[in-house]
DNA sequence: GTGCTTGCAAACCCTTTGCAGTGAA
DNA sequence: TTCACTGCAAAGGGTTTGCAAGCAC
């Protein structure tokens, strides 16, 4: 692993990793990077053509194991367009997804205000809520602009 | 169109295929019968398997193409869970859908408390945000009480 | 050194497409 | 009668699996 700047192993994606007792590999780390460095969300294909510009090596199957992976430990979410699953992207914290569905740019903002609807559904239905999947689409300034 | 009970070809779903310019043909509309009589949502496997015993001669094209075109329409709408697309469920109008992770089954809820947080966000981020997907994920009453 | 991890190849399966026959309007 | 619609078969493409070699720890 010495052949990697430190603060790719040391991000917060690869700390969840090491924590869940999962090795941090080249492969994995440069699939992190990729995630990190960009803005839209990513195919699993579109994430191992960029991976294998810092890892060559990276086979597209590891892409996929480690996205399982990293959506499992809730690094990564998958992102939606038209309620078709259109890639990944990181996931940040407690924030959902803004999706621009012409450049599919992709911005994170806080999950907020949606407390008192979760608690009003479950009074009315008698279901628990564990959690939740928010997305909004639409078009970012940049394509606002364009047309 | 005659050997299908009249109600079937009246319901709210056959109206908006048929305000759309569709044709209401007998494997479109035993999809709209499967995806009615369902409280969970469906694969387009599992529509068309139940729909073959309403029209034996159902493809498992058609299905696809119906749910297609009932997607396009608003009719029927992609459900996940964990953020996996899982399948397809009738949309009821403005409605978001609560999934139980256990045994599927979807209860809709009115799109409430929305209309605040869509406004902030775009302000903040100077996007247009023209549609979302709101999906909530937990345990119904039923399967609170198995474990 | 140990055993988790990887990458290749192949299997898998879901989804889409081409096309000639069918049936709703 | 017309042309949208259907179903079959086949192509297509994304995802998963088996297994021997590799490497993080």
């Amino acid at each position: 692993m010495e052949d990697l700047p430190a603060d790719i192993a040391d991000n917060e994606m690869a700390q969840a990793l090491r924590h869940a007792g999962y090795r941090l590999t080249q492969p994995r780390l440069a699939v992190l990077r990729v995630l990190e460095q960009s803005a839209e969300e990513l195919s699993p294909l579109g994430i191992y053509e960029r991976g294998r510009a810092i890892y060559d090596r990276l086979g597209l199957v590891t892409v996929y194991r480690t996205l399982e992976i990293l959506d499992a430990l809730g690094v990564a979410r998958r992102v939606h367009i038209h309620g078709r699953c259109r890639g990944y992207a990181r996931a940040e914290g407690d924030q959902h997804y803004l999706v621009c569905r012409r450049c599919g740019t992709i911005t994170g903002f806080p999950c907020e205000g949606l407390g008192p609807l979760i608690v009003s559904v479950q009074e009315r239905t008698g279901f628990t809520v564990d959690a939740h999947l928010l997305e909004l689409t639409g078009l970012c300034p940049e394509c606002q602009m364009a047309r």
